[in-house]
DNA sequence: ATGGTGACTCGCG
DNA sequence: GCGCGAGCCACCA
């Protein structure tokens, strides 16, 4: 796999985090086989174009609110204007989330990919 | 090619 | 629990 890849298997890890469940950018780095990359793929989440760019992957198609740091925390807080959104958008999928944006990943953490969906997005099948 | 920039993490104090 | 400093990675000038 090429690094140029690297953005899109981000977009399709957090495409398959289920409703109600959060994961973390290490993490998903850790399952795309860079356990070091965490801030690139908080770096790809960034790069999210607007839905009516018309591209593959926007705000609107890859559920990013559903990325948190290792602390179960929201890490773009007070960030302009988006800022309370995440915590919104995450407290309407039935993940409770405190007013500094804390989640408990006892209760919320994803599982995780297993390792057939995982080979597809290595792959680019997926 | 080189240096600067993050929606990151971990280890210390 | 919080702030800092130091790695780490992919992008873009």
């Amino acid at each position: 796999m090429n690094a140029s890849n690297f953005f899109v298997q981000v977009y399709q890890v957090t495409q398959r985090i289920p409703g109600g469940k959060v994961t973390s950018y290490g993490r998903i780095a850790q399952m795309l086989g860079r356990p070091h990359a965490a801030r690139a793929v908080g770096y790809a989440l960034s790069a999210l174009k607007d839905a009516e760019s018309g591209a593959t992957y926007t705000s609107a198609t890859v559920p990013w609110q559903r990325v948190v740091n290792s602390q179960g925390r929201i890490s773009i807080v007070n960030r302009e204007h988006t800022a309370v959104d995440q915590a919104h958008i995450l407290r309407e999928e039935g993940v409770a989330v405190d007013e500094n944006g804390r989640i408990d990943l006892n209760l919320y953490l994803w599982e995780g990919l297993h390792l057939v969906d995982l080979d597809d997005i290595l792959r680019g099948d997926g």
